[in-house]
DNA sequence: ATAACATAGATAATCGATTATTTGCTGAAT
DNA sequence: ATTCAGCAAATAATCGATTATCTATGTTAT
């Protein structure tokens, strides 16, 4: 029998459109398409066992995150930026988050300087690289450096300036997942040690000044990462 | 017959979703409905003649752009925001919108120039109140203003940053909405012929602070205006 | 009277099928 | 050979109906 007994808190079986939205999304950040491949409901709709109208949702809910393109009529696809875009992401993060990270120093209370400690220690202790993963950056890694990066804003106190970092940083990531630039050479514990000891130390002047050149060696990495230019 | 004769640019006949997201999201945006207010699918479509997918859609386009909020298996609703969710988008304005106004500054060409006095001699002649739409400033001084504040910052010719401009200023047009506070002793007038000067003139530092300034009064004059507390 | 439970109605979420638009192909006319 | 009208297949957009979930109301046991 199908009695929905609902013992208070129930695992909530999320909606269908949630749990399409988040694979989709998965496999567009992990890189799965090419950029420009068109994304067709009925394909998604078939190998996700569901109906067009939820593929339909999340392709709209991705759209608006910017993860894909719509072209009226004529369906959904992978985005392709041009190298332009590419440079205007990177300096809209050199804008806006060195703005964000000195109201974060000046603001952050002690809960705060433990979570940026912790988010480092994690970060500094994943591998960067695994070989299954190949020539990318693995998921682990991605995700510990993100959030240390947002951990370090999160003192400002804001939700709408890290919303705001949040999107930027989802932009700047499928970059450089089509980049494919592996950058082996760059010092990334060392940048990341700087920026946690400036921000622990309350100096806001070193601290913004390391993540713009931290934030300037990522656009510098990903450039000519652009296969195609279909800006507007 | 129903040839669909389609000589070169025809007049594009956009989707139902794009014409139901439209009115959906100035509904909101003119106060139609009371913040936390459901926005129920069924009735929508009833009263735009369209299906349930169609209004889904436009509903979680809306979502998107945080013109709505969304309670899984709960429906839809016009956001009701805490007074601590309108400071931080004031806030959020303050701390990015100088930055952005200041790389305008030093970019903007003579194009540029003379788009923001074009923009600043619209909205100049274009009155804040009509009797027509009650306490509310006009539909058409809100769109001049809003034309006017993103032309000042067009400037620095970053679409990622722009993008970013468009979403604090939609928020923030929200939050004016349902303060229904009138303000009529400001000098919109003044504040906005300073900032163009100062932008014209090329100076950087007064145009900021000048911003920043026009800034802070706005949002002083929203606060106390959330009528309920739905943050999370 | 109050609290747990059951039930009915409303509404959200999903589905399967239909309609409209685009795209690629074929063939005739230049 | 090239261009362009006219089909045909693919796929986007929409619809009407079904299923699942929530909410409010009413009932019963304490």
């Amino acid at each position: 029998m199908t009695r929905t007994a609902h013992p208070s808190n129930f695992p909530a079986k999320q909606m269908l459109s949630e749990r399409v939205y988040a694979h989709l999304r998965d496999a567009i950040m992990r890189g799965d398409h090419a950029p420009g491949d068109a994304l067709k409901p009925q394909d998604i709709a078939k190998e996700q066992g569901v109906s067009l109208a939820v593929v339909r949702e999340a392709l709209v809910r991705v759209v608006g995150e910017g993860l894909a393109d719509r072209l009226p009529n004529r369906g959904f696809a992978v985005p392709s930026f041009s190298d332009r875009r590419w440079q205007e992401i990177a300096e809209a993060r050199r804008s806006i988050e060195p703005v964000v990270l000195r109201m974060s120093i000046e603001r952050g209370d002690v809960d705060w300087e433990a979570r940026v400690r912790a988010a480092h220690h994690r970060l500094a202790r994943t591998p960067a690289f695994v070989p299954e993963e190949g020539e990318y950056y693995s998921s682990a890694w991605s995700e510990a450096h993100r959030v240390f990066h947002r951990t370090l804003l999160e003192g400002c106190g804001n939700l709408v300036l890290l919303d705001t970092f949040d999107r930027l940083w989802t932009a700047s990531e499928l970059a450089r997942r089509f980049s494919a630039h592996r950058d082996p050479d760059r010092d990334h514990v060392g940048e990341h040690r700087r920026l946690e000891e400036a921000a622990l130390a309350r100096d806001a002047d070193t601290a913004a000044e390391v993540l713009v050149r931290h934030l300037t060696q990522t656009a510098a990495a990903l450039t000519g990462c652009a296969p195609q230019t279909t800006e507007a």
